[in-house]
DNA sequence: CCTAGATGGTAACAGCGTCAACATGAAAAA
DNA sequence: TTTTTCATGTTGACGCTGTTACCATCTAGG
């Protein structure tokens, strides 16, 4: 057979890694980051602990791969949000910064997984790279890009944090208030 | 004799609770968050690790008073550079928001257990009792004052979290200009 | 067909947070 | 002063964790 078999029954997994990234994914969305050690996660997956060894090299490889995949997902959603704006411009970028915000709160331990490490290979995301590249069409005249689109993700990665904590109500009238007054009244 | 001993002889450590939380917060200094262990701080102190049980219920809430001791330095750091400032108002707002970025950057590690805990009581701490209180000083007329302690609440958090994250340069300039650009050109 | 290498499992290690049971000593009660 | 009480510290143990060394199995290529 040509296919990965995905039969209890057989030796090999077929897709280890993707499993265990998956997998790893979904226990997120139950409990803390705290909560996701590498023994559950290939407990799950119905598979020895150790197997794991073969596809990342310690528990933070892993918990990385996962943060990449979330960056994936983040990435995502900003760029629906931004299509999806009927005008373009200023207004579509509000979107995608709204967007940044709610999958915060839509996946808490998984946004918290995704920054709360330095090791992290969030450099140069794909979250990052849209915001750098679509902050221009919203920045006003005779501001330099570069420091608007860093304001921008500030106000966005601060108040979803904020939020987070519970220090700021998740109210979605508030993000789009505050994000308001951020990018500008052009808005 | 009426002073606690600090003898290594005695059996009564004196204050034990205010030594564990320094010594956790000394180590967060040199490691990470993930690095910081309940018998690596007992032992530090030179005490056994159930001891710490007569004073924390369990480690989470030593880590709380570590990150509760946090908020209170961070509400100090921010007062200092509020007083300090030599106009008062705006200008002098926006030189505390610039410490709340330089104290994140100052400790990385303490600044992250501070907020990196949904459990903490982070929920009217000390700072954010400052920035709610000292914000209207700065809001633009017109501008409904809680939005804006918000926004520039969530400007600084978020430049801080970019910048310990590599994700931003942590340069001093870059902090000037955000916040600048933020609180309004009239700075 | 057979062999090599990728992918899995077992057993064991030290370290962790936590609990139950016991020890100590300082301050209140006698 | 002597006695008792109780907050504070210790020892030993349990189950869990991440990780390693070593062994097993399957599958692809000669």
């Amino acid at each position: 057979m040509k296919k990965p078999t995905n039969d209890q029954t057989s030796y090999h997994h077929g897709d280890l890694r993707a499993a265990l990234v998956c997998e790893g994914m979904r226990q997120l969305g139950e409990e803390g980051v705290g909560d996701l050690s590498l023994r559950g996660v290939a407990r799950a997956v119905g598979v020895s602990a150790t197997a794991v060894y073969r596809h990342f090299p310690d528990k933070d490889a892993l918990l990385s791969a996962i943060a990449e995949e979330g960056f994936r997902m983040l990435g995502q959603a900003q760029r629906v949000a931004f299509s999806a704006a009927r005008e373009a411009g200023a207004r579509a970028f509000q979107a995608s910064g709204a967007a940044y915000v709610r999958f915060a709160l839509a996946n808490p331990a998984l946004f918290r997984l995704m920054f709360a490490r330095p090791t992290a290979a969030s450099r140069q995301s794909d979250a990052a790279a849209f915001l750098r590249e679509n902050s221009a069409a919203s920045a006003p005249p005779g501001v330099d890009r570069g420091l608007f689109a860093l304001q921008a993700w500030s106000v966005v990665h601060g108040l979803a944090m904020l939020m987070l904590d519970g220090l700021a109500p998740a109210d979605d009238t508030l993000i789009e208030g505050v994000l308001s007054a951020t990018l500008g009244p052009n808005c």
